[in-house]
DNA sequence: GGGCAAGTGTGAGCTAGCTAACAGCCGCTT
DNA sequence: AAGCGGCTGTTAGCTAGCTCACACTTGCCC
């Protein structure tokens, strides 16, 4: 995605030891995939790097409640987080749910209404992070940043309008195909036969709350799939799509 | 909300005369109004000024088709935009309503996916318009420009994840009371005795394509609201509500 | 001023999906 | 190895909301 950033392992990785936990090789290649940090220049991605800390969390993990809402921008090195909002009742509605790459924080540092979700890591995760002046200034100094950022914005405006589109059209058999090709596209790796495996945890009551639909009509959808080889899911609940196609028919 | 940009009219309405149709001094204190504009400097301002034509639509003008999708950015300074897609079935999903003070477009500009809804005006409408290079270079030139779209993009996106919340959650007597509240808040003119009109032309199936309903139960909802008192609809489908808090209450 | 297009109002009948209630099952923890 | 928390699987019964069908009003265009 950018290969000026590649520097950054090269150049500047030994710097690090300094004052910060000091990221691997491979969380420093990871980097490169980080959208935010697109197209950045070398000495900029250097001056930044400097000034991000990693943390690994277990599953589980309530990100608010490590920092303070609002003052801390995450980019996700490895795991999955999930973006959600607790009902009355004790389902959840999914707004997202986000993977290596994707950066978690930065609306609220911008606009600073408050966060109204809760993220949670659903496995085992590893984050940098950068607090909210480190970020403003990467901002200021960087313009190619937030470009990266309106772009990054616009594409998920791109997803949620898609999402609200789904919701207000399709099935529930409908909505759960779309759910799950969107992850195909997303963070799938199709291998030699076809076959795309979702690399996220995903139980039935989280599709669920990302199809806005109940758990049972979910796991009988499921169920459904399942039976025509549509898919798979292992023990781990990493789903697998066997029949693109098929599923796709159903968005209509 | 942006008072340095007031000076355009002063300073720099005169100019316009050359090349462009001139806006008039009430159009010019409307830019003031324009979010993406916000915070700029004289000086810029009135380049950018210099870079916008002002058109007038009739109603129901597909601005799709006045120019080439993903080449124009349009700023409404009155009347009312629909951004929908339309169904196979001939029915309608309203991705936005945008009124004055908005603008529509950019998020193609920047990402150059193709655009896949269709906007409408409402009502006879006066737009801005400014073509691609032109907004480039704005943005180029005015980092600000960019904060602003940073912004914006963040609370469409906000709003968006809400629209899905109450998509997954709440019944149609919820999603058409959180609509409405929602249009009140932006575009409401509230009155001595509590009442706030929404002055935006709004048929049942409009509503309907907004909230992921059908026309017939949309009509129902209405009809139960009327007859509460919680609102009335004038004969040119301005609807104006008269008890918020029952309707909040809705929403739970 | 007659007719047509666009919108509202209403009912009958049907169904997708919800709620509630349990029965397995699997894998961790102690 | 026993027990428990978390997840899947399944069923019965109910209902919100959909579809279809049609009558009524209003404003607008020719």
């Amino acid at each position: 995605m950018n290969p000026t950033i590649t520097t950054i392992n090269q150049s500047f990785g030994w710097r690090m030891l300094g004052d910060n936990p000091m990221l691997s090789d491979a969380e420093l290649a990871l980097l490169r995939d980080v959208e935010l940090f697109d197209g950045l220049a070398p000495e900029q991605a250097a001056q930044i790097s400097r000034r991000l800390v990693r943390r690994t969390f277990p599953a589980g993990t309530n990100l608010m409640s490590v920092e303070q809402p609002g003052e801390v921008v995450y980019i996700i090195l490895s795991g999955t987080v999930k973006i959600h909002v607790e009902q009355a009742d004790g389902t959840d509605v999914i707004i997202a749910m986000l993977g290596a790459g994707d950066t978690v924080g930065e609306m609220s540092l911008i606009d600073s209404a408050g966060r109204s979700a809760t993220v949670v890591t659903q496995e085992e995760s590893t984050l940098l992070w950068m607090n909210r002046t480190a970020f403003l200034e990467a901002l200021q100094n960087a313009p190619v940043i937030t470009l990266n950022l309106v772009r990054m914005l616009s594409s998920r405006l791109r997803l949620a309008n898609e999402q609200i589109q789904a919701l207000a059209t399709l099935d529930v058999h409908g909505r759960v195909a779309r759910q799950l090709l969107a992850f195909a596209q997303k963070y799938g790796h199709p291998d030699e036969a076809g076959t795309v495996q979702i690399p996220i945890r995903l139980t039935q009551s989280d599709l669920a709350g990302l199809v806005g639909a109940s758990r049972e009509r979910v796991n009988q959808v499921i169920g459904y799939f399942k039976q025509r080889r549509y898919l798979s899911v292992d023990q781990h609940y990493h789903i697998s799509l066997h029949n693109l196609e098929a599923l796709a028919k159903r968005i209509k």
